[in-house]
RNA sequence: GGUGGGGUUCCCGAGUGGCCAAAGGGAUCAGACUGUAAAUCUGACGCGUAAGCUUCGGUGGUUCGAAUCCACCUCCCACCA
């Protein structure tokens, strides 16, 4: 078997959406060691799991040998991006945006290798060469390359313009300027040829190809990610408590391991090819297994143990598995001291009991407080017998009576109760009335 | 600036004086079935254990009573200028 080119390699995992003159591209990056650039626009202080493609495929360029330029979008963040949005969107003020750079900057950084060798990646920011630009250059310089028919004829500003209930402010407009303007700003800079991003950025990529060819009179290249999708239509990313984040205080890393673990049966393979750096080969022996097997397959696990280790290290992964393994297996009784301690901090809700709440919250209430649901759902689950504290099932009657429900007692060496609220929602509660000698930190 | 159309509970979207905490759908949560899956069925779904409390862009008003009527304001959209 003949050793794949990277293109090809991408293809096979499904991670090749859109490209730009097909045939010179595969030849640019067989002769070639490429500069290529991905955008990642400061929209919130994390990025989250959707960045995760293109920052993952940035890796597998520099793993063939091409040099990935990872732009922070501190000017462009100030902007906002009207790609396929359905409505114009708030600007956040500088001073925000400039912080989410800094954090983008050393979340971005994790990915990719900067080992000061010949393909060393590099951080870039577009702010730098934007932020000195005087309106009139801009407009003269660069303006004058785009042609407002052939913007307005985009799809991805389309429902903006056509859809009756929304418009597009100018300053949303230019963003795709704006976009093309850092990609003829890098090939000039750094001789970077490729930009990579997701299928939603096709037109801003093809934009920056056109301003480098007339700019520069380069040639440049675009290759574009496919929108990752979900069987059942649903949105990805989102789940029932919100978008995951990479970031760790953001998202868990042990509710980071508990989203891949729910994917579907029908999105496992393909997120295997797409979020890890397992061969396309051992993927299809892993989906024939699971095929042949009765029961749950193995790829759930697989993917949740492979995408948490990239994203929150062999400890976060550690962390996370501990806990599952424990509350999953409802095998509780064995855990340690300690283990509860950890599970806090791995990443386990935990909440705080006060004397004064014993007394006089019910304990439905006690929950909602702690995000484990609306007193209406919590009232439902209690209805149901549907939630247990340590192992013990709640009654409906017990529900003002949250010092019964919470006994000292019953607490897991004397300060731990393990509120579990049907299948798979598991909180810690913590009384420290009395015991304090474990301090955390 | 002018004309017209809009702003309803997370989203879409009914509702034009009491029967409205507000139809229907979606999303979400829980139960059954399972594999911490999907599909399906069931229940919940403004907040609150409950009594009760607070909503229909905002502020005032009419009325026994307003999401519904009136005035003003505000925001959005389309067309015109």
């Amino acid at each position: 078997m003949s050793k794949q080119t990277l293109l090809e390699e991408l293809t096979s995992r499904g991670l090749v959406a859109q490209m730009s003159s097909e045939v010179e591209l595969a030849k640019h990056l067989e002769d070639n060691s490429v500069t290529l650039y991905c955008g990642f626009d400061p929209t919130a202080d994390s990025l989250h799991i959707g960045s995760l493609v293109p920052l993952l495929t940035l890796k597998r360029f520099q793993q063939h040998g091409h040099k990935p330029l990872a732009l922070v979008g501190g000017a462009t963040g100030l902007i906002g991006d009207p790609s396929f949005k359905a409505q114009e969107r708030k600007l956040n003020d500088d001073s925000t945006v400039s912080a989410w750079v800094e954090k983008l900057k050393a979340q971005v950084s994790q990915f990719i290798d900067f080992d000061q060798s010949e393909n060393s990646a590099e951080v870039v920011n577009n702010l730098d060469w934007t932020k000195d630009l005087d309106v009139l250059s801009f407009l003269r310089d660069v303006g004058k390359h785009f042609s407002i028919n052939q913007m307005i004829a985009k799809e991805s500003v389309k429902q903006r313009i056509d859809r009756e209930g929304e418009g597009i402010s100018f300053t949303e407009f230019t963003y795709m300027i704006l976009q093309s303007y850092d990609f003829q700003q890098l090939n000039k800079s750094h001789n970077c040829t490729l930009q990579i991003g997701g299928s939603d950025q096709w037109g801003n990529i093809t934009g920056g190809t056109e301003l480098t060819r007339r700019m520069n009179g380069n040639k440049a290249f675009g290759l574009t990610l496919p929108l990752i999708t979900k069987s059942d239509g649903t949105k990805f990313g989102k789940t029932e408590s919100g978008t995951i984040w990479l970031s760790a205080e953001k998202t868990s890393p042990y509710a980071f391991y508990q989203f891949w673990i729910n994917s579907a049966d029908a999105d496992v393979y393909n997120f295997l090819r797409y979020f890890t750096f397992l061969e396309v080969s051992a993927i299809a022996e892993i989906e024939a297994q699971d095929k042949a097997a009765q029961g749950r397959p193995q790829a759930q696990a697989i993917l949740a143990k492979e995408v948490t280790e990239l994203v929150h290290g062999k400890a976060g992964l550690n962390g996370a598995m501990r806990i599952s393994a424990a509350l999953f297996s409802g095998n509780t009784d064995e855990l340690t001291e300690n283990d509860f301690a950890q599970m806090a901090q791995d990443g386990l809700p935990a909440f705080e009991l006060a004397e004064q709440n014993l007394l006089d919250t019910p304990f439905s209430r006690l929950l909602s407080e702690a995000g484990m649901g609306n007193g209406k759902q919590i009232m439902d689950a209690l209805k149901r017998n549907a939630i247990t504290v340590n192992g013990v099932v709640v009654t409906a009657q017990q529900n003002s009576n949250s010092a019964e429900v919470f006994e000292k007692g019953s607490a897991k060496h004397a300060k731990y109760h393990l509120v579990k609220l049907g299948k798979k929602k598991h909180h810690l509660f913590i009384d420290n009335r009395v015991d304090l000698t474990t301090s955390n930190d």
